[in-house]
RNA sequence: GGCUGGAUGGCAGAGUGGUCAUGCAGCGGACUGCAACUCCGUGUACGCCGGUUCGAUUCCGACUCCAGCCUCCA
């Protein structure tokens, strides 16, 4: 059975779908101005592991998240790039799947941007005016009238009458209260700008998500995910407007995603300690990275370091180390309670680093089976390699991870094999003390050797 | 100030009302020409103060400290 921490209620419970068998779940994606970091990697790798996990449980999962394309930081961004917001989204899109690609993270089903649902956007904040929850202000701004929603706050427990005391009013505001928010922008001259009875202008940020979950998986549907700091207001402004305007639940369990860290502090893009992820692939092997993510449980906050990705890298060094020592076979006749375990750990709210723990046990098992049981060990490591496939991870070939590719001024294939073949004949002639200078000398390259039965094999230390 | 979380061994990080987390590092041993890999063994860990209990790191309450949100941010 499946249980899952829900953000509504702050608390873990059973998860029923609303349809049998299917999970229909809405994660809120990235604004398309700058190239993604690490904080978005979390959530990417966060969701996309759980949706390979329900779907290996047999789930059928229609997983959508959406792409936001227009908004003010896009155009502010486009300007100073002086380069046309389309050009712009289109080139970070590219990126982005790229970036996440890398990391092992599968495509959602669906990826609804903004700018292709203009009419879906106008259509429901026209109800919501309709239905007297907007209003169009004198600027042609069109505002969500907060308080006329009356279970607004429920998500993160706000109240109104405290949020209007500490509401900043701002000069030349139109709004009728300082808790209201936007639900249609007005253009600028200038800007890009759709056309809609309040005049030329375009979606407030809330909204499209409102619009694009409602178009892709209807008016209520099972998860509503997303990063740290979306709760309030994002999430709240959601429910305000999908409920007012469908006049049913939004969603059933809301999740969220803990914070990275850097230094004590959160990495965030307005406090410019954000890593992109491209410049971390750029040291490190992105299974490593992936790894990192997935060794600390969705909802903590992770702390970003070099000493972390080490340590990343040194755990899968020994499982890799492990699948690479194995014999190749199948699971076929074999049987354990690792599965079961491994289950376990993930039906309660992906505990991924429990999962891990289960997999070093089962590594623990394979590495003895090596050494004297073949059979059982050729049917361990096609499990480990299995069950972390499950989890996104154990894909490569030992020896690609292992070996990595030479980076700059590293030593070649071909060298490091020369030099293990000059070994070999050192020690067939006993000639110890070069064998060892070989070996020290490689070393201080970062190339570690192994000896064993079969011969020498080598490794390139993380 | 309000709302959420959190405080675990040298570090990272799970979990549990009473017997093992796990990974890295350390120490001892096996293997090895010596190493590496691997295996075996090894650590008076659960913020502080009370309470409940035969027994609490685990449940309850107070306290201290930390983080996230309350403003654009995943």
């Amino acid at each position: 059975m499946l249980h899952l921490y829900n953000t509504l209620t702050n608390s873990k419970g059973p998860f029923t779908p609303l349809e049998p068998g299917k999970i229909r779940m809405y994660v809120c994606g990235v604004t398309v101005y700058d190239y993604c970091h690490i904080g978005h990697a979390r959530v990417m790798v966060c969701f996309d592991l759980i949706t390979r996990y329900l779907r290996y449980r047999g789930w059928d999962v229609t997983y959508v998240r959406n792409i936001t394309d227009v908004d003010d930081k896009i155009i502010k961004r486009a300007a100073e790039n002086g380069e046309a917001v389309d050009a712009l989204t289109e080139r970070m899109i590219a990126a982005m799947h790229e970036d996440e690609g890398r990391l092992g993270v599968l495509r959602p089903d669906m990826e609804p941007r903004a700018t292709a649902h203009i009419s879906d956007i106008i259509d429901l904040v026209q109800t919501l005016v309709d239905k007297g929850y907007a209003y169009a202000a004198a600027n042609g701004d069109v505002y969500y009238r907060v308080e006329k929603f009356e279970p607004y706050g429920r998500l993160t427990n706000k109240v109104i009458d405290e949020l209007k005391a500490g509401a900043r009013i701002e000069v030349g505001d139109s709004k009728e209260s300082p808790v209201d928010f936007v639900l249609w922008k007005a253009a600028k001259p200038g800007e890009v700008s759709w056309e809609s009875p309040w005049g030329p202008g375009r979606p407030g940020w809330h909204i499209e998500c409102s619009a694009m979950s409602k178009c892709c998986l209807g008016e209520t549907f099972d998860i509503h995910g997303g990063g740290p700091d979306l709760p309030f207001p994002h999430h709240e402004n959601e429910i305000a407007q999908s409920e007012a305007a469908n006049d049913c639940t939004y969603v059933n369990y809301w999740m969220h995603a803990g914070p990275v860290r850097v230094n004590q502090e959160k990495m965030s893009k307005s406090l410019n300690n954000f890593f992109t992820i491209r410049d971390v692939l750029e040291s490190y092997n992105p299974e490593v990275v992936r790894y990192f993510l997935s060794s600390v449980h969705y909802r903590s906050y992770i702390d970003y370091s070099e000493d972390s990705l080490r340590e990343a890298r040194q755990a899968l060094e020994r499982f890799y180390q492990a699948l690479n020592d194995a014999p190749v076979g199948t699971e076929e006749g074999f049987e354990s309670d690792y599965e079961e375990r491994f289950q376990q750990a993930m039906d309660d709210d992906f505990g991924t680093p429990r999962a891990l723990a289960v997999l070093f046990d089962l590594v623990t098992e394979l590495n003895k089976a090596t050494r004297d049981n073949a059979p059982q060990a050729a049917a361990l490591a096609a499990l480990l390699k299995r069950l972390g496939g499950v989890l996104g991870l154990l894909q490569q070939s030992p020896q690609a991870f292992l070996q990595g590719e030479a980076r700059e001024g590293e030593l070649s294939v071909d060298e490091i094999e020369s030099a293990i073949e000059a070994r070999k004949q050192a020690k067939k002639d006993k000639d110890f003390a070069e064998a060892d200078r070989i070996r020290d000398s490689l070393a201080e390259q970062g190339i570690i050797l192994k000896d064993s039965r079969e011969g020498t094999t080598w490794y390139r230390e993380g």
